[in-house]
DNA sequence: AATTTGGCTGAGAAAAGTCTCAGAAAGGTC
DNA sequence: GACCTTTCTGAGACTTTTCTCAGCCAAATT
């Protein structure tokens, strides 16, 4: 578990660190607003924790500002005082939990883990065409319910496909997109990994998905087609 | 919105219908942790509010039957004193969020909103992927009822995996999250890694849950798969 | 029907990725 | 400090994939 810790203090911030390693959860600190919101869009950590007095910009601006760059990211809040607006209008901004200082590590450890194990919500990723299914978050692929082994380049190319199917690809923008635009040797490798894939999605399955357009380029074909 | 509240004390759980319902928030009533089971399972709530101190048996213990009982609705406790331990063993049983009296119906108010725009999604601590069981609170894993000895390292390795089972990780997402942005050795120690674990997890149970997904990284079969 | 052009395929070389082991370094405990 | 566990490093063996090449085949053109 990774954790970003926005806290000007610096000794605070060690000392919450180090309290939070002995936990085993990793924490990464930003010293002020700015640097939480560059470290926040940059790294993916499972939750913030962001102190409201902060030199510069104060905590609520900073969990706006994530909030406004979609960062989702569960945020816990440290509040000075007891002051029961505070709390109200961190949970208000889009914070999900606070704490009041002084606090102990047990607490804080235990919000932190109630928050990631929220989580946040699991995006659905699968791409169908035909009587293919691609997952590229799993990195599986299947037809007609049959799971089917690729390697990364044959999946990458297929994918291609999928995004657009139907769509004719010319071998060249194949080239750019699956290789990338540095790659140096001949066409053919397209041609010899249509060919893979041939093998792999259409021949078990006695059909041609997968088409040639005779000077053109590839296409797969739609469900409609 | 609809919360069912749990409290002994008859005057203060009309004080809190009251209160809340002034914020057009309906509460149903229960006095003592029987009653409030029954009425958790019975009707649809959107929140619960617990108190700690019942008769017979204490807020920890019914919260702890209600997610046994598969109940997810968040709850939200009401403890007496400041005691920490009481706050993370409340939140480390299964609630929510806790509240220490005495406290006002803004924040009773702003909390319980912000539970239920959090939505009833609270999984229990445990997670549990094919015959796998991990409880990172306990720091505890199973793996067809046996106990599993597992080091720092390997455990946070394996609950990134049971957290997302199924998704496939790239070194460096693991060496990001596992072992932190600033970990300078080669990705080579990933490989390692997953190599204990497999000697921990799946090669005692002859099986193969941790895969190499060759080229992209690794991943933790689910159970459908 | 012959020719030209573009596409397909199999074999094998080259590259890349993964696993494993032994041991060094670091950290904790008595 | 001695001992034990955990974590990390690096090298080599091994596996899979990626790529190249050359010849073959098929469609389009003449």
């Amino acid at each position: 578990m990774r954790v970003l810790l926005i806290e000007d203090e610096v000794t605070l911030a060690e000392a919450i660190r180090n309290g939070l390693q002995a936990e085993s959860i990793a924490a990464d600190c930003a010293y002020n607003g700015e640097e939480g919101l560059f470290k926040a869009r940059e790294g993916s950590y499972d939750a913030i924790v962001l102190d409201i007095l902060l030199p510069g910009r104060t905590g609520y601006e900073v969990c706006k500002k994530l909030r406004e760059a979609h960062i989702w990211t569960p945020i816990l809040m440290l509040t000075a005082h007891h002051g029961e607006e505070a709390e109200a209008k961190a949970l208000n901004i889009g914070a999900d939990d606070f704490l009041s200082k002084p606090f102990s590590y047990l607490v804080l450890v235990a919000r932190l883990r109630a928050l990631v194990r929220r989580g946040v919500s699991p995006r659905p990723t699968v791409i169908y065409s035909g009587n293919l299914e691609l997952d590229p978050l799993r990195r599986t692929c299947r037809c007609q319910g049959q799971e089917i082994n690729l390697t990364a380049r044959e999946f990458a190319l297929l994918e291609l496909f999928m995004r657009r199917p139907g769509e004719v690809f010319s071998k060249q923008h194949i080239l750019d997109h699956v290789w990338g635009f540095d790659f140096e040797g001949d066409e053919n490798i397209v041609e010899v990994y249509v060919g893979y894939l041939r093998r792999k999605i259409d021949e078990p399955f006695g059909q041609r998905a997968l088409q040639t357009v005779r000077g053109v380029g590839y296409r797969l074909l739609r469900n409609e087609d």
